[in-house]
DNA sequence: TATTGTTATACTCTATAACTATA
DNA sequence: TATAGTTATAGAGTATAACAATA
């Protein structure tokens, strides 16, 4: 029979939008089966995240940062509150600041150092001056959207 | 109150992977909204392009090339088949030739017009010796999964 | 009146298991 | 035995509407 390796002409090849889409899922799916083993989904690592870099925000906060809805972001904290891993303190009647539990902060240091391989695994290969054209263009795209 | 416009820090600025993401939901949501117009949805549109560069493939060969299951592929070629898009003729006794209809090939060139606006809205910035570079990284990146 | 958090819900996308028919 | 297509189903992710409590 037809033996050939991709007997399909690829017409996407030429398309940035689309190699776009197969390098992200590539990266994050990666990231997503390393974050397995601390049974964390990529939203919850993301939370714990700002979290730790914003002490005492809210989680509404987090839902306009990430580009998220609001209703989305309600199981994923109380998810994390439930474990342990997130402090909700009534900041005031009808806002709780989130700050990281010991076991969160601890949590967090593990989710760094997996995304960090990630990172190196799929971006180490480029220089710094490729990487830091590579996250601008980026920024640029994004900017174009919003804009 | 505070009313600083973006008062938390953003700790995910130089993940390249999550950058990665943001800029991709960024081209393809817009390209999924210019497609509504059509009635199509990305894989729609994705897969009638890949039965124009490839007549008489079957969707199997499509699920491949694209890296999504096999039974996700049935509802998308069905719809297109029901449409009058595409048309599946027994090539033996299990596989079926995809090719487009004459009404596919119409959509087909809708399509193709609304993608290469998308890119130029997106990518249309960038001269070509930068988007030749991007379309190289990305593809660096994807065989770092894949191998 | 606007905002924060919440519940309920629905739709899309993606994933697995199991079946039929055919090579 | 392996492959192509299919069905049913379950899990994520993401969307809207509506509500209570509070600013």
């Amino acid at each position: 029979m037809n033996e050939k390796a991709s007997p399909l002409i690829d017409p996407l090849e030429h398309l940035l939008g689309y190699q776009l889409r197969r390098a992200s899922l590539t990266t994050l799916s990666a990231l997503s089966e390393a974050y397995e083993a601390l049974d964390l989904r990529l939203t919850d690592a993301i939370v714990l995240r700002f979290v730790a870099a914003n002490p005492g925000c809210n989680q509404g906060e987090i839902s306009k940062a990430l580009g998220v809805r609001r209703t989305n972001m309600v199981p994923v904290v109380s998810g994390l509150v439930d474990r342990g891993l997130i402090d909700r303190a009534a900041a005031d009647g009808r806002t709780h600041a989130l700050t990281l539990t010991a076991a969160g902060a601890t949590m967090h240091d593990r989710i760094d150092a997996l995304a960090r391989a990630n990172e190196e695994r799929f971006f180490g290969g480029f220089d710094a001056e490729t990487r830091a054209m590579l996250l601008h263009a980026l920024a640029t795209i994004r900017a174009r959207g919003e804009g």
